[in-house]
DNA sequence: ATAAAAAAAGAAACATTGTTGCAAATATTT
DNA sequence: AAATATTTGCAACAATGTTTCTTTTTTTAT
């Protein structure tokens, strides 16, 4: 069976064309997506609802995470760690890069740990770096 | 001459009303601002147009930053560091409350270094903590 | 395989957010 | 006070996101 079809099922997502196309995508990109990245390379085969919908759904599964950035767009990317509905651990840092614009999960760097003082509880850290990817530094 | 009005002459920028205003809020607020948050506390009494014309050409001006969310929603804070025009040197923690939803700059936590493999640069790196503020921690 | 039930997609209408060009108003300089 | 430079508000527009409802598709049960 499919790959797509099987992550699909064990979330309890029913197969459709469109959760299909969506997830091959974050399968295929070495990158994070954006919502407009995802309208161009389907050619707007699917209604803009769906689309959100379908990443909505995502992020509630726990197949992908969202990533903050600075200007007004959200990106998405795979979860690689162990993810489900509800439970979000993505402990790694995010790079943008200034030169090509993409945004990548370094899946390798942990998040590293941070002190607050006692008036505070902690519940997630996000790190996000500004700076140049590899493909951009070894052109 | 008024503390407002300093800052803004010190910037080379004139002195308008909604700038004196605008800016007044950011001293006032202890937390971080979202572009609703202006409209609502200056009664819409300027144009959503200058609004954000003004917060562009104070993050432009080193006055305040901005300030990565997970959700669209550019929040912006003062700058407290020796930020100036195309110097931005943020270097401390950002939190998102949970409970009440306000988001502040935690000027006395400083960013934690991060290591990337070789292949990468880093230009800056922004941490936003989730948690749970002093207020809401200590009702 | 077919019918019934459940879930998702699409369409439309709308709300919010952000951008651009230009004329009128305001601030600064002379 | 007049000339110049800057900013504002308006209008029109573009992009993004949400809600409701009907149609279509998928899944489940027979
Ligand atoms: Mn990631
Ligand atoms: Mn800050
Ligand atoms: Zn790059
Ligand atoms: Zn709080």
């Amino acid at each position: 069976m499919d790959s797509i079809v099987q992550i699909l099922k064990q979330n309890n997502l029913s197969v459709t064309d469109g959760r299909r196309k969506i997830l091959s995508l974050f399968l295929n990109s070495n990158g994070a997506l954006a919502h407009a990245d995802i309208e161009k390379n389907t050619h707007s085969h699917f209604d803009r609802v769906t689309v959100y919908r379908t990443l909505q759904s995502f992020v509630d599964k726990g197949i992908i995470h969202t990533i903050p950035t600075s200007d007004n767009s959200i990106k998405y990317a795979l979860c690689k760690d162990e993810c489900g509905e509800g439970h979000h651990h993505d402990h790694h840092v995010h790079l943008v890069c200034t030169r090509c614009g993409n945004t990548f999960c370094l899946d390798n760097v942990v998040t590293p740990t941070v002190k607050l003082p006692r008036e505070y509880t902690i519940q997630q850290v996000e790190v996000v770096v500004k700076g140049i990817c590899k493909s951009c530094n070894n052109p």
